[in-house]
DNA sequence: CTGAAAGCGCTTACAG
DNA sequence: CTGAAAGCGCTTACAG
């Protein structure tokens, strides 16, 4: 059948040898140190490579040198209570850039109660020399077992744990948020609050301090109101009711997230507040919902993300790769429309590179 | 390093062998073709491979087989336009499933011009076998590269150009949509509206003739209202205002997307109406927005497609494997309370499996 | 600068 | 039921 016509029919690198007049080595060398050949010979197996289009058999490739010039990446129903895809779209972009490094990627989806042996049969398959780990978190097994066996990896997200670890790329979230503040006090309000997650969530924390940060450079740390309140719409539209008791006309709330945002919009929209012109809302990773409902976000830059997880992963070997921090970018929407009682200029769908 | 020695210190088939005191072809039939062994001897290898924690190199075996046992993926940045993760969670238990088929996923990301050319570079590295396509759509010329190059695949989605293709498993939206109908109609809905793309794409056609279906077995096509709009919010909006003109109220509106139901949700609102008691709105995909947003939306089985993709692409080199048709399930929220004229009881966060 | 040899870790016939 | 041989398509030293 058409399969096995198809399959077979593939040209090998002796084929390739034999039409350029030259041993199998030689063509070896011209993919692969092409600089060891003259020019003449390189040109005439460059040739004899595209008439027979001829690609490297990479299975091959990958048991001689005893390296798979792969990396696996662990997918997961995303979890229920986080909304947004960020993860996702990494993946995307992790992919898009992996040929630009010579690797691919191959996704496996680990037993919940078991990860660490995915990992490790993922490793003896032979299939990946290493690991990209995403949604690192305290008290995280991976990097330590990973770090143990002498396995190459590199995270997004830091590594929590371990301060001497020092291979990640993560995004500045205190930076992002106070990007944000600083973009509302341009458009006119003047009372900030902040509703984020329970304290102890590294995360949070980090984007809590960047709210203050915010409020410090703006001289605003008097009238500073923050709730919390865990990943569930009911309970941030329960904290933003909270926050708007005191919060005057033309105030502001900055949000861990974008859900959080959303139940600040709901409670607002409950007091007969428009999210906007009454009260600015802003929330964290410009989701799909916040860009349905209009609302201002920070946004993580995802694909310099994967391009700096590919750098360090392949400078792992090496010395100690440093870390990244990467400041994120602020996508205004119409939920930080000036504040009504300034008359600044409406500026709604606009993406501001972030200046920290 | 420590890299080299967990790497070189992996067991093969051979020191297997040798603690065993069999020959190596007696532990890869243990393998592979174990009912060939004496029960001892099985027996002897085995506890080997376990004591030695042994995995075979499935980069040796795929060279040896000429075969991968890998599919490729195709990852893209989800278009803008598109809400909702689908494709994301469709690639998520595509992973999970993949090992019970003895086989793994590589993802790649083509550059948009040059489609092709990345298919037929993935499968001359030999990294995989065949393909697992999703996101089919009129025009799409990857079935038929495929097939006329003999390459394995299923599609997520029908083959729209050649409907003699069968290896596809897709979602029948219709059902879901003739289920939401019916859905509403229990619920106390006596005018039930259809907000839905621009006739001439086959999915949203396919949707709204699911409507007309469901108004048929009620009974209600005598006060039919039908509008359109592209897949953006603005537009969703407006289109939403139109229906809202002619609808009575109590009435409620059946969507193509989550997005175009979250424009009929804003047009409630501006109108002064309260989605669930007084405008019943359904939604398609129970996308983020619509847990977020508590819309009632029709829910496609992706863990189900993925595990029959699996299945017909194993079957596809045997015989013609039939398509799938899969049928939804709706997720039932506040926006389809029972409508306010009636007294029926009000079924909230609860799934309903789906009984076309 | 070019070529002959060895070998990566498996599986697939094929003898015993 | 078990074992010796050949080979998948490459790359890596190592001679010429």
């Amino acid at each position: 059948m058409a399969r096995r016509a198809a399959t077979g029919a593939r040209a090998t690198i002796v084929d390739v040898a034999r039409a350029a007049g030259v041993s199998r080595q030689t063509v070896s060398n011209a993919l692969n140190n092409p600089e060891k050949l003259a020019p003449g010979t390189l040109e005439r197996v460059q040739r004899e490579i595209d008439r027979l289009g001829f690609t490297l058999n990479v299975t091959a490739q990958q048991l001689r040198r005893r390296q798979a010039s792969a990396y696996g990446f662990e997918v997961n129903s995303s979890g229920a209570a986080r909304m947004g895809h960020v993860l996702d779209e990494f993946l995307v972009e992790l992919t898009a850039a992996a040929p630009v490094h010579d690797s691919h990627l191959v996704v496996f989806a680990p037993e919940p109660d078991d990860v660490i042996g995915a990992y490790r049969h993922m490793l003896g398959t032979g299939l990946v020399d290493g690991f990209i780990l995403a949604d690192t978190r305290p008290g995280d097994p991976r990097p330590r077992w990973l770090l143990e066996h002498g396995v190459p990896f590199v995270a997004f997200g830091r590594i929590w744990d371990s301060p001497e670890l020092t291979q990640w790329v993560d995004v500045d979230g205190r930076a992002g948020v106070r990007q944000a503040v600083s973009h509302l006090v341009d458009a006119g309000y003047r009372q900030i609050a902040f509703l984020g997650w329970p304290s102890g969530s590294a995360v949070g924390d980090d984007r809590r301090e960047g709210w203050l940060e915010g409020l410090r450079a703006a001289g605003l740390t008097d009238t500073a109101i923050v709730e919390e309140s865990v990943q569930d719409l009911d309970e941030a539209t329960s904290a933003a009711d909270r926050i708007l008791d005191g919060l005057s006309t033309g105030g502001a709330v900055v949000c861990a997230s974008d859900l959080l945002a959303l139940g600040v919009m709901r409670s607002a929209r409950n007091h007969g507040l428009e999210p906007g012109p009454d009260l600015g809302v802003v929330g964290f990773d410009d989701t799909d919902v916040a860009e349905a409902l209009q609302l201002t976000s920070v946004r993580q830059p995802l694909q310099r993300a994967a391009e700096s997880a590919w750098t360090l992963l392949k400078a792992v070997t090496e010395e100690p790769p440093g870390p990244v921090l990467l400041t994120p970018t602020l996508t205004t929407r119409s939920t930080t429309t000036p504040a009504r009682l300034t008359n600044g200029p409406r500026t709604d769908h606009t993406q501001m590179e972030g200046t920290p």
